[in-house]
DNA sequence: TATTTGTATTACTATATATAATACAAATAA
DNA sequence: TTATTTGTATTATATATAGTAATACAAATA
């Protein structure tokens, strides 16, 4: 579990750790079942508070991507149901995403191999 | 000028503003040199307050997507300056985005076809 | 029995968000 | 000139969010 928090950013600090854990389920660096660290351990490596990992841990598991429990602690949800269509949310960052590429002269075809580099840097 | 503000959503409501008006700017119903409505109008139409929009026009000024002046107000910026690469932000976005689909089970094609739908529906 | 785990509680500070009321500066229209 | 409209600035207030701090609890394990 490497994270790079950066508290100059715009983004809290619990949502930089939410991020990178959802993008190392992702690129399969953290892998189904795989234990994630403890509350105080995560929490003392990087300087932050308790509370701060709790609160990135809750919305983990409430987006069903962890479970928890007492004495196994957080590991990766190993039986995540996959919605196989984007939600709501995603779909309208998606294009406003795109639309901030549009107008920044971005081609169909830049952003389409931009997604498809992505994407492949998932495929294990 | 038509916003649709959430204020249950958790984007705060200048944000919305700006996003819609990046937006509009992206599918052509704002086009170069067109006048946004003032401030005070916008406000008293949407029932906030004059500095929320205020807000969202200084955060559209600052990223160089309109223009202000007291008497002409505020209008889309003809002379905007086209990056045409992706800021690190915006690569960050989406790498993050990219990464929800895929572990949510959306296939690559999946991906493109999406993307590609949205980019087609801003060319004009 | 002691340790480790997530969880809960309470308190506090700082920042972001939004509203409110008012005033100023500059350009235009009457 | 005078009145109006524009973005802007200022000050104050209220609320929500973010983050820290200290402590304690419940449950499972060593």
């Amino acid at each position: 579990m490497l994270l790079k928090l950066d508290f100059s950013m715009d983004v809290p600090i619990y949502m930089q750790i939410r991020n990178q854990i959802v993008m190392g389920i992702a690129n399969g660096s953290l892998k189904a079942g795989e234990k994630l660290p403890p509350i105080r351990t995560l929490a003392s490596e990087t300087g932050i508070n308790t509370m701060t990992v709790n609160k990135a841990y809750q919305l983990l598991k409430q987006e069903g991507f962890i479970i928890t429990d007492r004495r196994l602690g957080a590991i990766i949800n190993p039986e995540r149901v996959t919605t196989k269509t984007p939600n709501l949310t995603e779909h309208k960052e998606l294009k406003l995403l795109i639309s901030e590429f549009y107008i920044n002269g971005i081609t169909k075809e830049e952003l389409l191999n931009a997604c498809s580099t992505i994407y492949d840097s998932l495929i294990k």
